[in-house]
This record gives structure tokens, sequence and C-alpha cells, in this order.
DNA sequence: ACTAGATAATTGTGAAACACAACCTTTCGC
DNA sequence: GCGAAAGGTTGTGTTTCACAATTATCTAGT
């Protein structure tokens, strides 16, 4: 791929009759844009849910839901929010009746959370759209060229995480 | 990959102690957690700059700069956002003095945007952020694999776009 | 055993982003 | 010309998120 031939799978990106790609050919610029439209996507997949619009609901209840006990302050650091942004997310799915929030039993300043019965039901919805989802947009990768590119999102991400905190 | 060796370059992820891989490992989870890791990259390299903060104002400056005479409605297609916001990220830039705006020659109720030299001072040093952060962000993938995976990269977000709109 | 400092969570506050609706102006098709 | 469509602006409301300050609990050092 690399070889002096170029060869042409490396196509001009357009997008209104711009040359976006001349503008900057940068790895964040598309992963920023990818997030702008999975992200909308997804909301979309999800609207008539109660747990729809946000990226930090969907993550919450399904870390609830296989890790039960788990505190609220994990939860934060997952999804790299401070743990008021984090409170707030849990009080609306507690309002709502997904998860339960309990005292932990061995530090009292700390609560545990636990999926509902809806919530666990919510959860499995959720999963199954993020499996529509995953299954409809990238169809068009092959499964071969589908692990690599995961293991090189898996590394990119992990990287990255080390380097920010 | 899934052959049944089951080669170990694919590892388990955890995060604080929670195997988020077992949680969700979908493309859609590491795009969304990369942006949020990204952005916040990019926010703290360019905090200095008077174009801080926010995903819009960097594409619409670097856009002005490449594209002069484009207009707004071009940029919010590109931003994938609505007129309302894109004009106000434009007024901005207009009173922090980046860009210029002019009536279209050819159609007067358009726009013609126009890159000012303070604008275009900024946007090189924009560039060069960008670059370091590529190069700095990016540094554990091999050549090769970089193309590979800004091949990938385009090509999902190029039929991820065609299946939004 | 008691105090000092750290940790878990909450509340308050403010800023920023974003979308939807309504409106005005200009252009284009007929 | 006239009605529909398109480009921009203004208004409004919702949501998100971060920072500061507060309360309660745990832990360590003396």
């Amino acid at each position: 791929m690399t070889s002096p031939g170029a060869p042409q799978d490396d196509p001009i990106i357009e997008i209104c009759g711009l040359k976006i790609d001349v503008l900057e050919g940068a790895f964040s610029w598309y992963i920023r844009s990818m997030d702008a439209v999975v992200s909308r996507d997804l909301d979309r997949r999800m609207a008539h849910l109660e747990i729809a619009k946000g990226k930090g609901k969907i993550t919450t209840l399904l870390l609830v839901d296989d890790y039960p006990g788990i505190r609220p302050s994990q939860i934060a650091e997952v999804l790299m929010r401070d743990r008021p942004a984090t409170g707030r997310i849990i009080d609306r799915m507690v309002a709502s009746g997904v998860i339960r929030r309990e005292a932990a039993s061995d530090d009292l300043r700390a609560q545990a959370l636990y999926i509902t019965e809806r919530g666990h039901a919510l959860s499995q919805e959720v999963r199954e759209i993020i499996r529509q989802q995953e299954a409809e947009f990238f169809d068009f990768i092959e499964p071969e060229d589908r692990e690599q590119f995961m293991r090189m999102l898996k590394r990119a991400y992990l990287k990255m995480r080390a380097k920010w905190d």
C-alpha cells in the first residue's frame, strides 16, 4: 500500500465540492466527524427509548448492568467526566427507575448502583440497537479488515487515554 | 483473527478495573471515546489561541483559509450543523477579526467569506498544532499501518456520511 | 483515641453548544 | 410578475459540562 505506485484506493475526499482532504488530512478530524455521525445516528435509533440523547447515559446503563454495585466515581472515570456531571446523569436514571442507589456496605460515603428490572430490559434493547448499528454501519468493511480496524481503534484509544491522564 | 489460535494482540481493555471490552466491543464506543480524548487534547493545545474550544471554529477557519469566498451554508454542510449554529460561529470569528464577510457578487442573498491577515497567521498556527498532535498522538502506529488506518477512517467516514444524508 | 487530610458525593452557578421555529431578503421557475 | 425555494439572521429553550464550595466518611499519624 505504501508502494511507489501509489494505488488509487486513496481517493480525494469531497464533501460539497470542497476537497476537505487537502484542508486537513488529520486523524483527529476524521475521528471528530465520525463521532458526530455515529452519535447522531445512535440518537436517532434510540429516540424511542427513555435513555435517548447523550453519550453518557448509555455507557452508564451498560456499566451498571454489567457491574452490580459499581460506584459513581468509577463510572465518572470511564466516562472521563467529573463527578458532578456523572452524578446528575445517575440522578436522572434513578428518577427514571432504571437503576437503583444504595449505600455501599464497606464505605458509607460511597454508593453502590444496581440495575432494576426495567433497566435490565432497557439495556438489552440498547445492546441490540448497538449491534444493529454496528452491522449496518460497518458492513462495508471486510471481516478481516474489520478485526484489524478494531485492533487499531483499541490501540489508539488505549494510547490516547494513557497520554491523557 | 477469528482463527482458533486467537493471537494475543487483542488485549482485554481495562479502564479502572472494569473490562469495558466485555461491556461493548463496539466501534461506536471507541470512536466516541477517542473523540473525547482528541478534542480535549486539542483544546488544551489551543488554549492560548483566540480560537480555542469548540470543534466548529477550527474547521471554519481552515475552510475559509483554503477557499476564499466560501459561503456559510457550505461550511454548515461540512460541519453537519444547521445554519444558525454556523452563522453564530462566523459572527464570533468576524468579531475577532480573523475572517471577513462580503456580499457574494453573484448572489446577493449569500455571503462570501475571506480570511484576514491575522486569520491566516492564526490558521498557520492551528495547522502546526494539528501536525504536532498528529505526530505525538499517533506515533505508536507504524507508518504502513498508519496509511491503512487512515484509509479505513476515510472509507468509514464517507460511508457514514452517505448513509446519514 | 483524636485530629488532619484525603476521598465520595451533592448543590450551586455559569458558560457554551445546539436545535427548532419564525422571519426577511433574494433568486429562480413558470 | 408571482409563488416557491434558498441564504442568513434572530429568538428561544434545552442540554451539557465544568468549576467552586459544602457535607459526610474514611484513613493515617501521633
